[in-house]
DNA sequence: ATCAGTTTGAGTCAATTTGACTATAACTAA
DNA sequence: TTAGTTATAGTCAAATTGACTCAAACTGAT
């Protein structure tokens, strides 16, 4: 049996000068931006918030920023986006997807630091569970202040990415529980995109869509006419981490 | 001026055992997955090529590979992307987006990698310059022999955006050259999504699209009616790399 | 010089989809 | 009972798409 060769390096944690920084790896972390609907306070319609955690050490102590922590051996990308995830806000994701590996040289002024970013949709049940503390609170997507690192520029384009995803696949019902009226998935679109839309065009759309199906049940107790419940019969996206090899 | 605090760990750079392997931090790499357009032997039609490399050491050694390397200090992902692509395969590609960063546990038998793959489109006039050897060579995408570690997968994901990204946005000019035909990019599609399209309504629908801009010049030398030349003036994707804090 | 063959490029027409809008059904609260 | 509100079906014109026809423009062979 062969003798594994070693060899032994120094790695910087704290405050390295530049000529120790450019000879220490880049180290790997995991973060997530994390989407959740929550009725605003001033219009009680919903509108899309994201949770942040409060830095309680250097660089940027005292910032808000995304969940997110090293990667560790024994878990693959995806498993170490959701552990932190639970770990960090109490969240368990039903939708969870690779936004993108940020590598930048400056994106932390004391080490090169890789980020392999996840993004996750949690359904409002959810959310309200969250542990919500001085240190981790909920924001409005679209009222952030200034965060560390680049994450403002990282919650833009997963912004991005969830409009995008949500004109075209079918991300909505992650959203929603797994019963859910035509107007719920409606609000959904309105919240995310912005937009308003016409209540019947819409309906007469997502009902030709087949991943959609009628159940026999009707919400009760509204103000008003009864709607039909529907429940989604389709499979998550196609990535890599649900497919076969990750 | 604080000094750094300094840790010493220990990196198993050959077969090291299980216990040693979990105590090793996961290394970096890069690769890049590289579709051109290069006539096909036998129908002379257009159809998509990838040049890989072979492996000179263990693991997989003698097996095909997508070209790639480590991630080096100063240099952004992409950078490093476009660097190892021109130190392998000599080749300066006209697109380049990141594809996805694999971190599954089990990609390599000796070491834990996470791979950050980018995907890249060059130009047929490009891809005839590339320097082919006993190293490096091309081959066709539909038709890969067992490559080495999950590069399998990772060119069936990378095959996957290609085609949903062509039919969506706008990416197969970047398969041509500055000036070109209707019929050309037609040829682009139907080569890449593998199907007929209909000349008329196909060009009905490229014309229609703002991007594409009609110059006074014809293609000359051809055997038939010579066809009016024209031009691509959108700019590339929305990626973090091509957007502002990579 | 003429004709056959091929590709470019414009246009036609019916089928389908989309956007704006109307009307009715079904419930609650007063 | 009635006014208010949402759910849901349906109508109709505009826009888009798919299948198809036809003239224009070139080459190469006769």
């Amino acid at each position: 049996m062969p003798i594994a060769a070693k060899r032994v390096i120094t790695v910087y944690t704290t405050s390295a000068n530049v000529a120790e920084r450019q000879s220490a790896p880049p180290s790997l972390a995991i973060s997530t931006v994390i989407f959740a609907l929550r009725p605003s306070e001033s219009s009680g319609r919903p509108t899309l918030w994201i949770p942040l955690v409060r830095r309680i050490r250097e660089p940027f102590k005292g910032l808000w920023a995304l969940p997110g922590g090293p990667l560790t051996h024994a878990e693959s990308l995806q498993d170490a986006a959701s552990r932190n995830l639970r770990e960090t806000t109490g969240l368990a994701p039903s939708y969870l997807e690779q936004l993108y590996a940020f590598g930048g040289m400056h994106r932390s002024p004391t080490q090169r630091v890789v980020s392999i970013v996840y993004w996750a949709l949690v359904q409002p049940t959810e959310a309200a569970l969250a542990d919500e503390s001085e240190n981790v609170r909920w924001f409005r997507a679209d009222k952030l202040g200034s965060l560390a690192f680049d994450h403002n520029g990282i919650v833009e384009y997963a912004l991005w990415r969830l409009r995008n995803k949500l004109a075209y696949g079918s991300i909505a019902y992650h959203f929603l529980g797994e019963y859910f009226t035509l107007a719920q998935v409606r609000e959904v679109y309105e919240a995310v995109l912005d937009t308003q839309l016409d209540p019947a065009n819409f309906r007469r759309q997502i009902k030709s869509t087949p991943e959609i199906e009628e159940t026999g049940e009707f919400l009760q107790g509204g103000k008003h006419r009864p709607p039909r419940l529907y429940r989604f019969t389709g499979r998550p996206g196609l990535d890599p981490d649900n497919r076969s090899t990750p």
